[in-house]
DNA sequence: CTTGACCTGTGTCTTACACACAGGTCTAAA
DNA sequence: TTTAGACCTGTGTGTAAGACACAGGTCAAG
């Protein structure tokens, strides 16, 4: 397979495939014309690091993956201690997202009453000069 | 004030009144060593970018309105668009973070249970290759 | 006069690709 | 046979919002 034959088949990009070579997380053999084709075991490659991409470890992660199990180790115990750290990174960024979503929504619901105004020496925009964060948010962090 | 005093005074990093200076977003004072110096005006300015920051305005939006009200003109209306667009992308993100975390404590679930296993030529890890999404997510695409 | 804490600009690094570009290669039609 | 178009190649750059590094200037205190 091809490049873009291969990014076709899962619903990816050849571009992202080409990126994944140059990490070296794909090894596609050279035919005479210079071109990459991707065997069987390649293939099957690809779609374990799109499957990993999915559950949420890092392109870097998956190379360490790789790593371990080219060396015939189980790779799954460094598996799950990954996949308990991306978790919980996850888990923060998700609490920040709905803390700002929250916000975002607070402000425009403020905003639509709001009338407009033209900005002075010390003020920007009034809008966002008086935004005022409700109770569960704004708390200073923590 | 200098760029440290500034920063720590927000509770933000030098590098990042910095940043903002290189943008021109700032536009401090030079005194006779070279250093920048931040007059009133310039940090009212530097609270309205970070009340901003916080209300998920990219800093090129934050730009753009500042352009805008440095004209003479109400900021509001594009203020009111902006958000708008903002939170859309922000509910887009936050729908697939759900989905993502999900993902990932179906996964830590699944994985608790199962034992290690040594990976073969088509096979890197089989947690990861076994993994089956649930009835929520894993749909294709929409 | 030296130490140490600050400041300066500039440049590089991060993530996970997307996109551009100049040029080589293949297929099929004219 | 030529040629157009659709593919491929590598390499280089751009993205967001800073973080970090580095070489060197500045300043107050001892």
């Amino acid at each position: 397979m091809k490049v873009t034959e291969l990014a076709k088949e899962f619903g990816t990009t050849p571009d992202t495939v080409r990126y994944y070579t140059r990490l070296k997380l794909l090894n596609p053999t050279r035919s005479e014309n210079g071109y990459k084709y991707y065997p069987p075991i390649e293939i099957s490659k690809l779609k374990f690091i799109l499957s990993a991409r999915q559950l949420g470890f890092s392109v870097s992660d998956i190379q360490h993956i790789v790593d371990e199990a080219s060396l015939g180790k189980a790779a799954c115990p460094l598996v799950r201690s990954l996949i308990k750290e991306r978790l919980a990174e996850t888990e923060k960024q998700f609490q920040a997202m709905l803390a700002l979503r929250k916000n975002m929504k607070d402000a425009l619901a403020q905003w639509e009453v709001k009338e407009d105004k033209a900005p002075t020496s010390t003020m920007v925009c009034h809008l966002i000069d008086s935004f005022e964060p409700t109770e569960e948010n704004g708390g200073s962090h923590e």
